[in-house]
DNA sequence: AGATGCATGTAACCAGTTACATGATTTA
DNA sequence: TAAATCATGTAACTGGTTACATGCATCT
């Protein structure tokens, strides 16, 4: 408890407080979750999860609910977290994602040869379709399953097909619209 | 000159070399392009530009073409510096982009009361609005004047385009599904 | 003479990545 | 008993943000 400061708009914090809404779990076990579930919206890695914890500790939002073999901590979310996590949830917005390097080598395509730009747009479209079959997959194995984190997963899963569409036809679209550019010189 | 060591996938490196590769300019002048053209796909704050024009400079990759009043440093990009911005074109891949605190709060809004989901949603749908009549508005300014970065700079505008429909067509289905989901209960 | 805009730089801090380091328990 | 897995932690570094600091040139 609690000194900490936090900066505004930290995500990892409420990932990680959100994962403990869940119920106990340790660093190693949300470590999984992040590599799975999460690996998509809100990848961490282990040190920066461990590091993590021990700052939520520290400001109260979560406890050392028990210790198991091997030095395993399991944590629980503190009524202090989970405030903190309904009121990020209710009451903040969420920062527009800014920053694509996709995009951003779109803007300086007339440096490269027009066979060029048009592999790097081919190569987004196979990307994207890449994504959606990867995507399906997952779709595929959390059929059978339910919870929470899968009902609103699945959310989320939709939103990742949709971009992957809409990823592909924009990227098939530009190709056509760069030949169309070039035929008018 | 060089030896600097630059981490691999760094991009305001590439953003920058990217807009000196349209003409010399100095740190002021980018920084103005940054606010404009890619304030959406690559932000960039002053202190960091100037950090980066530094480093650019002892890399060899850009150099001080000409010293105007008020200090001001024009900078060119060199031999060097192009060939590593077609390199980076070229040959590398854009790293795809993860990090979503707009999806990572969906995973929690079993949290939420109903009402603030879907609260939630619809506040997803309007900003996708809004973001969609911005960009329109950018369009409407961009009309009238050509130049690569501007030709390219369409198709980034298009894909905006599109994700913007994407989202609110995404966040309108996911309210009904919700509902779906509440009924089935 | 004063406001605005041009122009550069530095310091402190936060978030994230990679690599290193260690050791206990379980399973084959 | 050796390998795999569970489990935690620290150090060094990079990239990015915010805030501070300074001063010259132009325009009214």
């Amino acid at each position: 408890m609690s000194t900490v400061k936090y900066a505004e708009v930290v995500s990892l914090k409420h990932a990680t407080l959100g994962l403990l809404s869940f119920g106990p779990a340790s660093g190693y076990d949300l470590l999984q979750t992040f590599g799975e579930s999460l690996a998509n919206v809100w990848p961490a890695t282990q040190s920066q999860l461990y590091g993590e914890l021990g700052k939520l500790a520290d400001a109260g939002l979560v406890t050392v609910a028990a210790e198991g073999p091997r030095g395993r901590k399991e944590y629980s979310i503190t009524d202090e977290g989970m405030a903190e996590l309904r009121h990020w949830l209710g009451e903040t917005k969420p920062a527009p994602t800014r920053r694509s390097e996709m995009l951003l080598r779109v803007f300086f395509l007339g440096l490269l040869t027009p066979e060029q730009a048009e592999a790097y747009l081919h190569d987004r479209a196979a990307a994207a379709t890449e994504m959606r079959a990867g995507m399906l997959e997952i779709d595929k194995q959390l059929e059978p399953q339910d919870g929470d984190l899968v009902v609103y997963g699945r959310l989320a899963l939709e939103w990742a097909l949709r971009y992957s569409v809409m990823q592909r036809e924009w990227a098939d679209w530009a190709v056509e619209e760069l030949r169309r550019a070039r035929k008018e010189e």
